[in-house]
Formats: structure tokens, C-alpha cells, sequence
DNA sequence: CAAATAGTGTCTTTTAGACAATATCCC
DNA sequence: GGGATATTGTCTAAAAGACACTATTTG
């Protein structure tokens, strides 16, 4: 409750740099004001919802707590933002240490901070999402590492937290930019067949789409072109394939 | 640099609530990780983008900063958050303290977090934006207040810190939301005019927009409903009053 | 030729956008 | 009647959605 020992600012009230005194009064921009609460300040971390499409349907990693508070319970992937890394680097190497994959669609979602939503302390987390191909992606096995799953993102079990509540904003959010970007190809492969691509949105959507309209919307719209190439799996006709092309008109 | 005193929270190593070390291994859930950064955390507060709608124009509220950095250049109102207080109640009392008023449209933007973007200290700032009509905004001008200020949305002086960055995608989030929701309808008062309805969008679109086919489109979307009123001011033909209709579809 | 997936076209409905004349009020 | 703003309808183009059959390959 002391006054805190300065650490590595020159804050002062006075000169060479005055601080306007805030918190009761009128206070500048938030990144100038003073009364700076050296001690108390809530803790702020990463969570990384990981989404992925497996076998056509849209899944998330998860780690199973194995203490308390919510132990048994699973939970999104998280960690404690470092004093010099950015949020984004945060949530890079979080999502590093959980998949090794570092170069992977990356979006902060949403800021989760209400006092009480982690019941030890004041916690303030930036969540991000990330989208991974299936194929990209291993999860951390080794004994003694937390036990990682992947859930099918429609049917969660409970989670810790309010983890639930981040997950329901999450799949919000990747169904609404599913239509207005395009985002859904960083879940393929350079190219790709036009089946593989329905499966992603179908996947995301958790519904069918129509072939037909499927397939006109996207090239109409000239979001993806066919390449010279084809592709064999099984015994019928192969299939184009096609690539994204990133100069199209976005809807 | 010295460690803080403690305060409110019972964190500890052990039991009886035991944390995993985090940050080099494999972390749980971030609401839960441990190596707690008890000094050396970033601090955390909001900013709050004041947007409102004045003579056809959309203006945001804009303090002048006194000192350095960035003295003399105008920044977006902000402040720390309180360690008890969440983040939404934070932007709350920001904006009673700039506006006088609490209860109002507000939305979470982003958080923006890069080390440096403050050169004093991390700061780590939630970015809210809040929609006020006009005539319930009125700007603290006592002596000794920080001096505040309006400025069209779309020519403003160079901004502190990110703050030009912040105002760049408050004004793509706004005009966004404006398509696809009835977020408009926070800048007017219960009963309004089909042209003032025009004149915000057409202020926050920043373009003209057709008349016939502005009304066709709100009235056959059900957003709007007339009620059984007009309005006379001038010496012309009285306007027809609408409301806003909650139980729309929102395409 | 059977099985399996790839590929294709039409019609209807809805939505978006361009465009100009009349209505109502006060003075 | 003049000045001022409110109100209204048609036509066209683009987009969305329902819907079923043919094409190509292997075994």
C-alpha cells in the first residue's frame, strides 16, 4: 500500500515532467496521467483461442488445469505479458510454445477484465485468435507437460473461468469475418481444391452450403482463380485446384 | 525497481493455491500462470474515443496535454483503471469526468500495447469508444481543468502517442457498425426525423447519401417506425417523427 | 457399369442504386 | 406566389438463394 519506489520512469509531479494529478480530477490521456498505481496494478496476460479444421469441423485447443481454482476444468491457452513484448508477441510465443508454430493468422479479439474473473487476483487478458492448418499443428505430448486436447468448437465442455464467454465471442467473430474477408484461407494449403475450400466455411459455419453457389460466389467475386494444376484422391474425377488471389475485390 | 508491498491479492508458490511456473515451460490457462511480474508489471488503463454528432459533422472530444510528452498536442481522454474496478467502469467514470454524463453508448475497440508507445512506461491502454448527442455533452471549461476540445473526425490536429492510429480505427469500427447494426440511433434523442437520422449517417459516412433511397431502406428494414407526431421549424413543410423499432431485423 | 466425387446453369427473389417531381408549410 | 424542406416511385443492375443433372475417374 506504500508508495512504490519509482522504478524505471521519470514520473514526478513536478518538473522537468509535471503530472497532471488524475483519479479524482480531470486527468489527461490515460497514457500520461499520473497517480500511477506502482503497486496494485492488475496483471495482465495473453489467452490464445487456437482454431483449426480437422476432419470437417471447426476445432480448438484446450489445456486441461490441473490445480486450482477450476482444476480438472479445460481452458484456453494462456500466459503473463512480459514488460518489454508487445501483446502480439505475447500471444506469438504463446502460441509457439504450444504448437511451434509461429507464423500463423493472428488476431486480438477482445479485452476480458473484470475484477473477480480470476478469483486470486486481478487479471486482464488480451485475447487473441489464431487460425492454424491441421497440418501444421502438434500439440506437446511429452510427460509433464499440461495435457493439451483438441474440442470440437461447437460442443465445448465447461471451462474454466470465463472461458466459455471468450469462446462464444471467438466463433462470433471468425463466422462474421468469414464473410467480409478472407480470413478462411489461412486454414488451407497455397492450393487447393474447391471441396477443401467449402469444408473450411462449412466448418466454421457449422452448416452446409450449396456446391453451386459456393463455387459462383468465389470465383464471381474473384477471390480464388484456378491454377493448371489438378488433384487425384480416390476413384472419380480429379479435382481442380485453385489458388487465392489476394488482388480481388473484398465483397 | 524495489518490490512492491504485497497488497490485496494471496498469491503464493504453494498451497494452498498452488501456481505452475510459467514463461520458459508450458503455461496454463494465462488466468492462471505464476512467476508473477509483482513489480515491473505494465500498466494498464482506458482511453475513451468521445464521438458525438454536431452541424452535420462528427466530432470527438480531444484534450490539449500541458506537459511532456507530446505537450501542447491534443490526445484522446484517458486514465488508469482502478485495481478493483473493471474495464468498462473504468471508460465509465473517464467519460463522467470529461462528459458529465454515464449512462451512454460505449464499445470496447482494442488494446493497444506496444512497449514505447508511451515513453515513460508500459502502458497497455483499452480503447472504448462512446456515442453522446450533442445536447447532452457539455465540456468542463473551469480554470485549471485540462483544456478540452472538439475536433471534426475526419481533419484533426497531429495526436500524442498512437492516438492518431487509435482515432484511424475508431472511425473504421464506427462506420463499420454502422452498416450492420442500429448503432446510429445512439446519436439521437427517442423521437427524431428522418433527416436528422440522415444527417448522422451521412456525418459519421462522411458522404451524402440519397434521400428516397436512405428512407426505402430503413423503412422496409423495419429499423425505423413513425410514430404519430410531426415536428414544424421553419417555414416549410413539417416533418414527419420516427423511432427507433428494437425488434427489427438487423440484416 | 458401379461407385464416388467434381463440375455445371437457370430461375426467382431480394437488394442496391440512380434518378426528379410533388407536397406542405410560413410569410 | 416564393422560399424552404418533406415526401414519394420507377427502373435497372447486382447479388443471393433454391434447385438436379452430367462429367470423370478407378476398379
Amino acid at each position: 500500500m506504500a508508495a512504490s519506489t519509482g522504478a524505471s520512469t521519470e514520473i514526478t509531479l513536478s518538473s522537468p515532467s509535471p503530472q497532471p494529478t488524475d483519479d479524482t480530477g480531470h486527468a489527461q490521456s490515460s497514457s500520461a496521467s499520473a497517480e500511477v498505481p506502482w503497486q496494485n496494478r492488475p496483471a495482465v496476460a495473453v489467452d490464445v483461442v487456437i482454431l483449426t479444421v480437422r476432419e470437417g469441423r471447426l476445432e480448438v485447443v484446450l489445456v486441461k488445469r490441473d490445480h486450482p481454482p477450476f482444476e480438472g476444468l479445460w481452458s484456453i491457452p494462456g500466459g503473463f505479458v512480459r514488460y518489454d513484448e508487445s501483446l502480439e508477441d505475447a500471444a506469438k510465443r504463446k502460441l509457439s510454445e504450444v504448437t511451434g508454430v509461429g507464423d500463423v493468422y493472428l488476431e486480438q479479439l477482445y479485452t476480458f477484465g473484470d475484477p473477480g474473473r480470476d478469483p486470486r487476483m486481478r487479471v486482464i487478458t488480451v485475447v487473441y485468435y489464431a487460425l492454424i492448418r491441421a497440418d501444421q499443428l502438434r500439440l506437446p505430448e511429452e510427460p509433464g507437460s499440461p495435457s493439451y486436447q483438441f474440442c470440437w468448437a461447437y460442443d465445448l465442455p465447461p471451462l474454466a473461468f470465463d472461458h466459455e464467454e471468450i469462446m462464444r465471442y471467438s466463433l462470433l467473430r471468425l463466422r462474421g469475418k468469414l464473410e467480409y474477408t478472407t480470413i478462411g484461407f489461412q486454414l488451407l494449403a497455397h492450393e487447393f481444391t474447391m471441396s477443401e475450400l467449402q469444408d473450411v466455411y462449412q466448418a466454421i459455419l457449422n452448416r452446409t452450403l450449396d456446391k453451386r453457389n459456393f463455387r459462383k460466389k468465389l470465383l464471381m467475386m474473384r477471390t480464388v482463380e484456378p491454377t493448371s494444376h489438378t488433384r487425384m484422391v480416390g476413384p472419380h474425377r480429379p479435382a481442380q485446384l485453385f489458388r487465392f488471389n489476394p488482388h480481388a475485390a473484398q465483397s
